[in-house]
DNA sequence: AAGGCGGGGTC
DNA sequence: GACCCAGCCTT
């Protein structure tokens, strides 16, 4: 058997059952791959069952808010998805009339779908012989083959989508395409890959040179920068707060959270009342705070480790721009803001 | 071509 | 700790 034979032969007797692949509506093929995006089958699954009961058809999100949006994806991450998810739900609804692109050319021209999308949407949802090129995809092939062009080198990218194109069952490719998929994400693992039952232990380049653990090869470490953010949780006595919305380019764009000052180190207690007096900072005269967390909790992404504190100020009456404390859940907010949500009991203060 | 963008899981 | 995950976008 070749190849692709023996590999949807293998994905026949293992394939994991997925909501997402019982259907071939776009609308749910096309959600199912960008909540995927980045994102493990275990983590996504239930935000792809969340969205598609608030939102079963495409009109049903075109016409949400953005912040509806983002509050159902909420603690999934890479928030721009969600934005450009939004966006493309309008434009296909609005725009296109609700005729959902049917082929790789016009779904990559798509806000949020790129190369490895569009091939996945063509394949599945409409049966295109389109080859996807995803992480599991790049290390199935450079262990098959022994390939060590770096995945994110221009040339490995393009080298393996070439390869990945001369593999695909022309015949099934939404098979192909899934199942070289999903024997990546659990046969062929990054870690400890089940190579004494793998259908390929014959012939796996990587398996009988002993390079298992070294292939796929890839450039680069991501640097991590520190950072130290001061949330100011403003309370009053009518039990009102303040939220405010990230705008600009940096991470959570859109999300809200508890005013931000950031420093250049840990604030000890003394350090940010001085900030707060030569900045005055806060407008309101009358004020008392303290601190929640004395020691820094650490929110680490994946290029910024943010050491956190949470400031506790409260006044007597917040200007006509706050909010009730009741009404915070409704805001999307990043898993670090909501974490302290749920642990700060505000009903006591 | 390089860097930014989340949060969770594994080892 | 380091690395990975059904990648995409901007510069």
């Amino acid at each position: 058997m070749d190849f692709k034979q023996r590999l949807i032969h293998w994905y026949s007797d293992n394939k994991r059952k997925l909501p997402w692949r019982s259907t071939k509506n776009p609308y749910f093929i096309w959600l199912s791959e960008i909540i995927l995006q980045q994102t493990q089958v275990k983590q996504g699954l239930p935000y792809y069952e969340a969205f598609i009961k608030q939102y079963p058809t495409i009109f049903d999100l075109a016409n949400a808010s953005e912040q509806d949006v983002l509050k159902l994806w909420q603690g999934l991450g890479y928030y721009s998805r969600a934005r450009n998810l939004h966006s493309t739900a309008k434009h296909i609804a609005f725009d296109l009339d609700g005729k959902f692109p049917n082929n790789y050319k016009d779904l990559l021209k798509l806000k949020g779908v790129g190369d490895y999308t569009a091939s996945a949407i063509a394949s599945i949802a409409f049966n295109q012989v389109a080859a996807v090129v995803d992480g599991n995809v790049y290390r199935v092939l450079s262990r098959f083959f022994g390939i060590d062009t770096p995945i994110n080198s221009t040339a490995g990218i393009k080298e393996f989508k070439t390869l990945a194109s001369s593999l695909i069952d022309k015949e099934q490719p939404a098979t192909f395409n899934q199942a070289i998929m999903e024997f990546g994400a659990t046969q062929c693992k990054p870690k400890n890959p089940y190579c004494i039952v793998c259908p390929f232990n014959d012939r796996c380049v990587a398996l009988l040179k002993n390079l298992v653990n070294e292939l796929p090869v890839k450039l680069k470490k991501t640097k991590v920068t520190t950072k130290y953010f001061n949330f100011l949780v403003f309370i009053d006595n009518d039990k009102n707060t303040f939220l405010e919305k990230r705008i600009g380019k940096g991470i959570w764009q859109n999300l809200y959270q508890f005013p931000l000052i950031e420093s250049e180190k840990s604030l000890k207690v003394d350090e940010f009342q001085k900030l707060n007096t030569e900045d005055t900072i806060l407008e309101c005269t009358d004020f008392e705070y303290s601190l929640y967390n004395e020691t820094d909790y650490v929110h680490k992404l994946s290029h910024q480790h943010l050491h956190t504190k949470f400031w506790i100020i409260e006044v007597d009456q917040l200007p006509n721009s706050s909010i009730p404390i009741s009404e915070v859940k409704k805001y999307p907010v990043p898993i670090l803001i909501g974490k302290f949500i749920d642990a700060f009991n505000f009903q006591t203060t």
